[in-house]
DNA sequence: GTACAGCCTTGACGCGAATCAAGGACCAGC
DNA sequence: GCTGGTCCTTGATTCGCGTCAAGGCTGTAC
């Protein structure tokens, strides 16, 4: 048996790899989500030049610590990350979670330094973006300049949406919004909407709705009670999606 | 007497302005803070080209609407505005207060459509920037487009704050965080750090910060008390920084 | 001046989620 | 197998803020 990963496990940042998991944007499964989204396949080409993979991050390893300096976007590959701030208390603030064709680290372009952490949830490829390539590219191709403009303009309206959801709804309607904003992210990659495991856990959700982990857990007993969910541990099934959008009442 | 200002008092979109205040980027003693910051004055004037003035905004009269298509985006050049959304049960969520030299309406690229509303709380000038000539100018000019990005990225990590201030801090905090805020952001402006109005009501206040009224009004009391604030009525006084800023206990 | 409307303040009370506490389930390592 | 650690669940109690209610203040129109 030959071990071929060699430096594994390390907490820093990412190693180089040496070859490149035979990955390209052309033939990703995700160019349909990610970046290349509206791309030609000669542009598309162009995008793939500047893209770095790297071997993948294994479980709660980080991708960027809050403070490090700013250098990439990334686009998730594979797995899910989570997005999160340290307060001074040490208490964590999750501020997002990231997955496949999603990307994350924009919040460290203002000062050239990242605002959060982000972390590997679970064993997780990323397509490291840099960003002055990215810049240089964004001024030659309209199109990618636009849809990157959008991207960080979905991640405003997304981040706004969490405000409201913390500010007006109770913990019944946050959970029930999370779930659904799962579902819905899973049926964009083709996956079921209805049946997934959660790659985060309990304490992670709390933090970023906003609830301590007993609540979590509350409302979720709560929701298999009400034959809204079924919940065995992480893995979650969707058993009345009506039910359980009455239950979210969302705004707008 | 000639009455200068026809159709005063419209309640819908801005009308274009037949003269142009005899402002321009170049003298606009806000740009040190504001879009054109990193430009040189080649650049300004190429900027200042495509930036349309218009009439000031009377207060409580909307610059744009939640659901508008979207066309451009606006700097502040005096006033505050607020960004909000409504809520399916007709309550609000203020998603942000904008003071001048700040840029609103960037959550409406993602869509091509606002994901909000933006109303003046007093009297308000903007400074309207069509996103299409924006992005070609972008394209032209590297430090324009990465002065966007920055922006933007600010959006987002200001957002954040929020999301933790609300996730995290009891209402005292939270009404203390958004007095330095205020505080900080005229500073910037060359205002007094100690003596403000406040622009906006009570409720405004408890919209944005996730509290009710009469939270906000006895959080305000109870500060008062403590010789930390003095308060009167929409005049502010800070009296104790340093008690403010303890009691504020921002993370990170 | 008076009247009215909108905004702000203060008090009494109740509810929802945090906190405190205990125990169970699951997994990795030995 | 057993052990220790982490994660999850459930119950009892507490407390901060929302809700309800009343009244005062400020500014504007007349």
């Amino acid at each position: 048996m030959t071990i071929h990963l060699a430096d594994a496990g390390g907490s820093g940042t990412l190693a180089p790899c040496p070859h490149d998991y035979q990955v390209n944007c052309g033939n990703c499964r995700l160019n349909g989500i990610c970046l290349p989204l509206a791309l030609e396949s000669g542009d598309i080409q162009q995008l793939d030049d500047i893209i770095q993979r790297s071997k993948p991050l294994q479980k709660s390893q980080h991708l960027y610590r809050e403070g490090d300096g700013f250098q990439s976007v990334y686009a998730v590959r594979s797995g899910t990350l989570k997005a999160y701030k340290t307060t001074d208390d040490g208490r964590e603030q999750v501020t997002g979670f990231y997955f496949p064709g999603e990307i994350v680290g924009m919040d460290g372009i203002s000062n050239n330094s990242h605002a959060s952490s982000a972390k590997a949830l679970e064993t997780a490829a990323v397509c490291e973006i840099p960003f002055t390539s990215l810049e240089k590219l964004s001024s030659l191709m309209p199109n990618l300049q636009r849809h990157f403009f959008q991207l960080m303009s979905r991640e405003i309206t997304e981040d706004q949406q969490l405000i409201t959801l913390l500010s007006k709804n109770s913990a019944d309607e946050r959970v029930a919004a999370l779930m659904l904003s799962i579902s819905t992210r899973n049926a964009r990659r083709k996956l079921s909407s209805t049946q997934f495991r959660l790659p985060m856990s309990r304490v992670d959700i709390g933090n970023y709705l906003g609830l301590t982990v007993e609540t979590v857990s509350r409302v979720f007993s709560r929701m298999q009670k009400m034959d809204i969910l079924r919940v065995d541990n992480k893995e979650i099934q969707i058993l009345d999606v009506h039910g359980l959008q009455s239950m979210a009442n969302l705004g707008s």
